[in-house]
DNA sequence: AAGTAAAGCAACCGCCTACTT
DNA sequence: CAAGTAGGCGGTTGCTTTACT
């Protein structure tokens, strides 16, 4: 466990005027709170604080227990159906990563957060555009989420979909939107909603396996765009914004998106 | 091998909201 | 109703690890 090995390697600040504890939790203090927590529960977190003998805030033990302690915390890279489900529900929410992270079981907001931060805040970077914008928000719909689909149906013959993944892609996320997507729908398919038209998750995999046009209203060629790729890869981010796709993405940036 | 930059991530901070007194 | 407190959340920081030169 890496966090336990990197905080115990770390020193700890302390509060001389408060005695309070700061920075990395030793496996002394992990061994407290889980043992406390597994006779009494969770909540209370102040008074967690003081009787399990820890000298942090209460804040601090529940953030370490929520993020850390927890037993079906899950850890590990985030696989291809929670990329796709953090891309989606962050075009329907935004920010609202413990919302997020809510429908990704054993997940953490945290997590999500710094999986946003890390991840897709540094492909727009590539893409030289904000992630805010909406050159940005249409390139993930139009071409990273579909491809997101692609890859999890190919791998789907290896291991098994989750059964109750359903992705709802929607054209612009706009206040209206946002209030009317409070829930993602759960479906057995995954709908695709694109501007003008509504697709389901087969027609757009067949749609990119045949190369036909499914984003007209970007004037995007999906074979095009995916001649000479390595879509096979298992890590979509990274294989999606190669440098030749995110040459062709910047222009069509430039080119379609700005008179849309 | 050493130095540097970039990436990854745990933990803290400050604000907000809900609840209690 | 107002004040105080606890819990929750998103933003940010800073340390460690990894990759690169």
């Amino acid at each position: 466990m890496r966090g336990i090995i990197f905080a115990s390697n770390r020193s700890v600040e302390e509060d001389d005027h408060m005695g309070v504890r700061k920075g990395p939790w030793t496996e002394e203090e992990d061994s407290k709170l889980a043992n406390y927590i597994a006779t009494h529960g969770e909540g209370h977190w102040n008074s967690v604080a003081r009787f399990a003998g820890l000298r942090r805030t209460g804040k601090s033990c529940r953030l370490r227990w929520l993020n850390y302690l927890r037993p079906d915390v899950r850890r590990g890279n985030i696989t291809l159906q929670e990329q796709l489900l953090i891309l989606d529900l962050h075009s329907q929410w935004g920010n609202r990563w413990s919302k997020i992270a809510q429908h990704l079981p054993g997940r953490t907001d945290n997590e999500i957060k710094n999986y946003w931060r890390t991840r897709v805040i540094k492909q727009a970077k590539q893409l030289k555009c904000d992630v805010k914008s909406k050159q940005f928000r249409d390139a993930m719909r139009y071409v990273w989420m579909p491809r997101l689909l692609e890859q999890i149906q190919a791998s789907s013959q290896y291991q098994p979909v989750q059964p109750n993944l359903c992705i709802s892609i929607t054209a612009s996320a706009t206040q209206q939107d946002m209030c009317q997507s409070e829930v993602p729908s759960i479906e057995s398919s995954c709908d695709i909603q694109v501007p003008s038209s509504s697709y389901t998750g087969s027609q757009v995999l067949n749609s990119a396996e045949n190369g036909s046009d499914l984003f007209p209203q970007l004037g995007w060629d999906v074979q095009g765009f995916e001649q000479g790729n390595d879509f096979g890869a298992v890590d979509s981010l990274e294989s999606f914004l190669n440098e030749e796709n995110i040459l062709f993405l910047q222009q069509q940036l430039c080119d379609d998106l700005s008179c849309v």
